[in-house]
DNA sequence: CGTAGAATTGAACACTCTCAATTAGCGTGG
DNA sequence: CCACGCTAATTGAGAGTGTTCAATTCTACG
């Protein structure tokens, strides 16, 4: 559980910026308000930004690249709760101490915002409090969605759900570029990586996508995905 | 996805009332802050309080009895996200609509509280602001846990945890009296009721539970339970 | 190119589900 | 108060979905 998250290194190679644009209202989810102090700050593939159980020193919003965040038991079963893509905010706690793991994915950079000049601004302006929740009720909406989808779904309806969501969430011009691999899929959905495998050469068989290579995906039936959902 | 919710029906018997005393701390979450406009409810075993999509109108606070809130997909699957037992707020969303619903699984009272004017509160005083994200933030950790729960854990370790969540949320004096069926628990665990009851057959005969009637539960060696989960 | 990690594919197994029958519990009415 | 009837819960047997283990194949990158 040890971190390198609260020493930013001013590491800058992102080889894999796959995802759309920012939009200036998604920034300003952070920053948009009474000049907050932020600053950059860059991860290497699969480096930790912080731990489960430590103290919430900052907030963070991708910038470019991608974050998991994740729950572990202690043998090593992991539970993705999210993927963190452009824009999005995570980190964000109104206790004082992290609740998961978040790790980059790919080389990534971040913004950070103290915590404690956010909780700050947020006594001052109310419309940041206000964003505070919103951003915690967003995550929560995500999370019981989810909850569902790993309760009640089968192995291809979750798969279906999956490229649906990153569809949304990173096609550009139809196609979409993933920065996960197998395994996190499988963490996220609660399957195994070679059922996933599975299900995505069955969805390729009948036509429902195309792979170019195993990470870029063209959906060519969403229509289909949407009909495996019950 | 109609419902009795905005119409209150004063009714009145409370079969059913198995849980702790409530803490004046918990009472205050809602009420505690500018004279809120709080009144109570009753509402009769199965009957719904609010449906997924409604408009959230009001923020619920169980009294007495049990809710549970869920979400299902179209062919009647089922995941409840959460039981919300004396004390529990439920029903509290940033934005205008439920993403679930809700329904009391025994007569239930709920204390109740204008959305709108907890929105007001909220504007005036900052404590009340803090507050709603504060139980957004709770209920988010719980999905998060939960969602670790369904997607990663076996059948006998999801029945532990969840006796262990029941036992330290309405034990009295070593026994807990579940509100909820065989059903509701599957339906929150992911699993069917006929494996639920199996584990729980088991761990009987373990000699882990006693089990007067299929809902009074005595944890009798809650160390062995602790054990199951990895 | 050559190597190492990632992904696919196959076959056998296991856990949980499904279907079915029985038993227990509880409210209702005779 | 007991008998009845209905729902809930338990238990059993068999089937199926997803896992596990293992062997290739692919692909990204030095």
């Amino acid at each position: 559980m040890h971190t390198a998250a609260l020493n930013p290194t001013p590491v800058l190679r992102n080889k894999f910026v796959p995802a759309p644009e920012l939009t200036v209202d998604q920034f300003e989810a952070i920053t948009g308000h009474t000049g907050l102090i932020a600053s950059d700050s860059t991860y290497t593939r699969h480096e930790e930004i912080f731990g489960e159980r430590e103290p919430a020193e900052y907030v963070y919003q991708v910038l470019s690249g991608a974050v998991r965040t994740y729950k572990m038991l202690s043998d090593g079963r992991r539970q993705i709760a999210a993927f963190h893509l452009p824009g999005d905010v995570f980190g964000l706690e109104s206790r004082s101490t992290h609740r998961l793991t978040a790790e980059a994915i790919v080389d990534t950079t971040v913004l950070l915002v103290k915590r404690s000049s956010l909780e700050e601004a947020a006594g001052v302006d109310l419309s940041v409090a206000r964003k505070l929740w919103t951003i915690t009720s967003g995550e929560l909406k995500h999370a019981e969605d989810h909850m569902l989808l790993l309760g009640q779904k089968s192995a291809m309806e979750k798969v279906a759900t999956f490229l649906l969501e990153m569809d949304g969430r990173l096609a550009v011009a139809g196609m979409m570029a993933l920065p996960m691999c197998r395994r996190d899929i499988a963490d996220y959905l609660g399957l195994t990586l070679e059922t996933v495998s599975r299900a995505l050469s069955q969805l390729q068989a009948k036509g429902v996508l195309g792979l170019s290579g195993a990470r870029q995906i063209q959906l060519r039936n969403r229509r289909h995905l949407r009909n495996i959902n019950a």
